[in-house]
DNA sequence: TCCACATATAAACCATTTTTTATATATTAA
DNA sequence: TTAATATATAAAAAATGGTTTATATGTGGA
């Protein structure tokens, strides 16, 4: 009953819902997520545990860089996911959206960028991991 | 996204989860339910109306008394209820269903019970309401 | 080595939720 | 009408959750 509990309690904030959105494009470092949300970075990483710790995300260190994902692994998470995915309207997340991809943009202007091949991990939703995602 | 955030409140609590499970077998109405949990009527109250809120729960007054029953209006509601009373076990309800069932013996023996028509609303799960239940 | 960066964690603070206690409302029975 | 019962609501207290600010940790580059 608990771990249920801790499965919805995870989903019952509106910043972290915004974060499945944009993980549902695939996964992000922590400084893609501060940016899309335009938050402080400690406020993205305290609701980035609380996903984690439900279950929710996976994360990949990588350097300096924690690359967080949805994590598919659970059938019944994956389907709650989905069903996040589905009823968060384009529009409730378009400017996170537009934040992430201007950031992206200056991300790779800088030439500050570690080449990674692209992960096409994916837990639901249409759309795949397409961008080269590097930090 | 608000509306989502509503919903997965409602159930990230333990409370609310037990009422859940104790309506999987059909109506009852709040003092069934505040001899069932073991707690006071205020709290009950309260948790009845956070799922009411959010949409799990419909009610129908009678005379004294207000029967509370899973509403199965919702298909995404009713598949988190139903994934609710799939998950929380048996065992973490017995004690429940304990008091229930003497409550309701009680009641019985009393001689105070309204006579209603047993009414087989049901959202989710194997069993079917089938005791007569008037208050 | 030293510095800058990305992220995590801790502590203090503020906000929301839950619980308790008290009381109000409505209904039925006497 | 009065008393008893079932439930709801309000206000205060307690608990939990979220945000901020400051700092720690770990990594890579100069």
């Amino acid at each position: 009953m608990n771990e249920l509990v801790t499965i919805f309690k995870a989903l019952s904030d509106e910043t972290r819902l915004r974060i499945v959105k944009l993980l549902e494009q695939g996964e992000l470092c922590v400084c893609d997520i501060v940016a899309a949300l335009d938050m402080v970075q400690p406020k993205v990483s305290f609701h980035l545990s609380a996903l984690k710790e439900a279950g929710f995300l996976k994360d990949r260190k990588q350097g300096r860089w924690t690359h967080y994902s949805l994590n598919d692994n659970d059938l019944f998470r994956r389907m709650l996911l989905l069903s996040v995915c589905e009823r968060v309207s384009r529009e409730a997340v378009r400017e996170d959206r537009t934040r992430l991809a201007s950031f992206m943009e200056k991300k790779g202007s800088k030439g500050t960028v570690i080449s990674i091949k692209a992960q096409g991990k994916r837990c639901c939703g249409p759309g795949a991991l397409s961008r080269h995602r590097p930090a």
